[in-house]
DNA sequence: GTCTATATGGCGATAGAC
DNA sequence: GTCTATCGCCATATAGAC
């Protein structure tokens, strides 16, 4: 399944390089050199610079949000849905801690220049997530008059939870400059995250106060 | 006090310019362009483009952080502390939402160069807010001795409050195409953010729940 | 398909007239 | 101090040999 061919390689090289350092940081000739091939094969292979970034940037959009829509697959309570996504999306995080940063920057790039040429580029995969959302809102509303949780606003309860998920990833350097914590404290801090957003976001939706480890 | 001299005309374009675009995004010819000046006014002034940003960069630092220092000034209890914490914040980011991913991308970007040249330039700003948030953990530490809040780690508690402030202006673009929100929308997302956030984090220190509005 | 050599353009920076 | 003209470099991109 995994051709190590020159294709491949290029793309994988280019993907690492601009997740690192975004459109205007990346240059064609680190991607060759990480590629450990020469540069004139990266035009042979995607004609431009610019079409190259737009493959591996459709890409990884569409891996980021199918991800998080596979989340919501699961047919549970809300609590349990907030729970198994903080767990998932935590630890597809540590094992892509670069990918929010490189989508909010890319974004934030293009809708200076172009308008919302992003919507066609990911396809569908973007309505499928706001779907989740909406649906998500319905159980809610649920779940509440059932009594079972507090009434509240799916959109604010999902921003929420992904700020304090994704916050710390994207803005890591700076955090650790803040507070002077090294590498491997980091490391630890990231580590207990998920049980700390599970215990904010989770006591804000319980009526009954201590039930939540 | 603000003389629209060359110079100052220069430092503010620069500032704006690479406040949107970074670094490696901005070009001097804009920032020229933007001031309405001629482009090697900005050589005549400030040397390099290094140079221009190293000092735009560093004002932006210390505008940032002495302001959070400000704010933790008050002598009031944790609860209120946070409170004023948070309007003040959001007001801020309100007026300058471009600062927070600006600086995240700049700190980013130079730790893959140098390490910590940051320190110095910031000089001692970075050390103050240090002392601030130790302060915050004794107080908090008080005050859940007398029963008044619950005993919880202050790093937590700030970085959770910075998370779900900050977040929604680094990742506006990307929120805004998710939930297919138009501007007008987010504004109002935004204006009503002080209230969520209040909700959020003080339902977490609260001993007894739903005292809090 | 892969390499070397080279074209082309853009951008930071400087020289020099005024 | 401010402008025009231009240098020199670096990065993208192409031509052409193998």
């Amino acid at each position: 399944m995994e051709e190590d061919n020159t294709e491949e390689l290029i793309f994988k090289s280019a993907t690492n390089v601009f997740l690192e350092k975004g459109f205007d940081g990346a240059k064609m000739q680190e991607i060759a050199d990480n590629a450990g091939i020469n540069k004139s094969l990266l035009h042979y292979y995607y004609r431009s610079k610019e079409k190259l970034f737009d493959m591996v940037f459709t890409q990884i959009m569409n891996q980021f949000f199918n991800r998080i829509d596979i989340i919501w697959e699961s047919d549970v309570s809300v609590i349990e849905k907030i729970s198994i996504f903080i767990d998932n999306y935590i630890d597809f995080l540590m094992k892509n801690p670069f990918i929010p940063r490189f989508i909010i920057n890319t974004i934030a790039r293009s809708h200076q220049n172009a308008g919302s040429v992003i919507q066609q580029k990911t396809g569908g995969i973007l309505d499928k997530i706001r779907n989740k959302f909406l649906k998500l809102q319905t159980q809610i509303d649920s779940e509440a008059a059932a009594g079972k949780i507090k009434q509240v606003d799916a959109q604010d309860l999902i921003i929420n939870t992904i700020s304090l998920m994704v916050f710390p990833f994207v803005a890591e350097s700076m955090i650790k400059l803040i507070f002077a914590i090294s590498d491997k404290e980091y490391k630890n801090f990231l580590l207990k995250r998920k049980e700390t957003i599970k215990s904010v976001v989770l006591n804000n939706l319980l009526i009954n106060e201590g039930t939540v480890k």
